[in-house]
DNA sequence: CTGCTGATGTCATGAACTGACATCAGTCAG
DNA sequence: CTGACTGATGTCAGTTCATGACATCAGCAG
């Protein structure tokens, strides 16, 4: 992330990364699988959390409750971990970069997959679950942008829970 | 397309494409930024159809039709493209790689970014502009998901619908 | 001490890109 | 017609990313 920071991620060569951490750039290649996944290594943890919530929760829930039951658990792991600033340095050298971007779509492709899998292990219709699943991401995602803007203050699950009764507004308004 | 399905697309070398097509590698990276480039190519002009069809709506339309109007003007661009055949094949090709399905979910980005932004010209308040351009790429992206399904028959627009209806039901039911 | 295991280094190689410059066909003003 | 300009392509050299094969070395179990 230094790196990044400094030189800005394509011109640091991960020749550069391995020097600065004192080995090879082979030894590097075997951390990890490319040279984008360094700012991605450990995101399975935070899958984990989502999904762990969808499956821990009462076996009476509606799918509704699972939905927010799983934003609930992943907004407050988020919050517990390194930190808002951590994020807004990290998202700052993401967002400046397209490969980065794509590689960070990837992995919320993979949690919402990993969300909707958990969801049909409950029981939960097929589409239903891969909407739910999508949906979960989708609002964790922008409570997320937010929540690092500049001047964001407001809690992370509090964003969430606001940007999950716009859906609501919008949908239903169609719906009507 | 034909060497990716003969060989995979990882197997297929630029040189090959190249070579296939009567040209230099060189030649094909003026054409296309990357390799993955090849099979995205003209996207811009389908992101086109979805903003055209928000900035040419009704003044009067409420957001949840603007939304509609937008689904409807790219489920029927679509279905007059290239077929569903052709992209039952495209489709097969990307899923089967990493790389590729992270171009195709940038590529939906950029899309739901370009609808957020015709929203916004029309004064749609930047939260809500946001979440429609998302809800049009997730409805648009599911519902072609089950289009180019084995068996599948019927119309984009219907399972476009359906999706959209389901999302209601999903996010008001949790509002109630 | 011996042999195994895991992490790392070394080397060679291939494939993906990029910049600088050359070439060549069209075309358009004079 | 000629010569300058333009745009598309070719040539070549070089960088970076990524991977396979094999060597090395420390630590630990028997």
């Amino acid at each position: 992330m230094e790196l990044f920071a400094e030189d800005g991620y394509e011109a640091t060569t991960v020749a550069g990364i391995a020097g600065r951490a004192g080995v090879t750039e082979r030894t590097f290649f075997r951390h990890f699988a490319d040279k984008r996944e360094v700012l991605f290594a450990g995101e399975e943890q935070l899958q984990a959390v989502f999904v762990n919530a969808v499956t821990d929760a009462p076996a009476d829930a509606p799918v509704s409750g699972l939905l927010i039951a799983a934003l609930d658990a992943g907004g407050e792991a988020l919050r517990c971990g390194r930190g808002r600033d951590f994020a807004r340095v990290r998202n700052g050298i993401i967002v400046a970069n397209e490969q980065l971007r794509e590689r960070e779509l990837l992995k919320l492709a993979k949690l919402s997959h990993a969300v909707t899998g958990a969801l049909v292990a409950r029981g939960v219709p097929d589409m239903t679950a891969s909407l739910a699943g999508e949906l979960v991401t989708l609002v964790f995602r922008t409570a997320f942008a937010r929540w690092i803007a500049p001047g964001e203050t407001r809690d992370l699950l509090e964003l969430q829970r606001e940007g999950l009764a716009a859906i609501s507004d919008l949908t239903c308004a169609g719906a009507a």
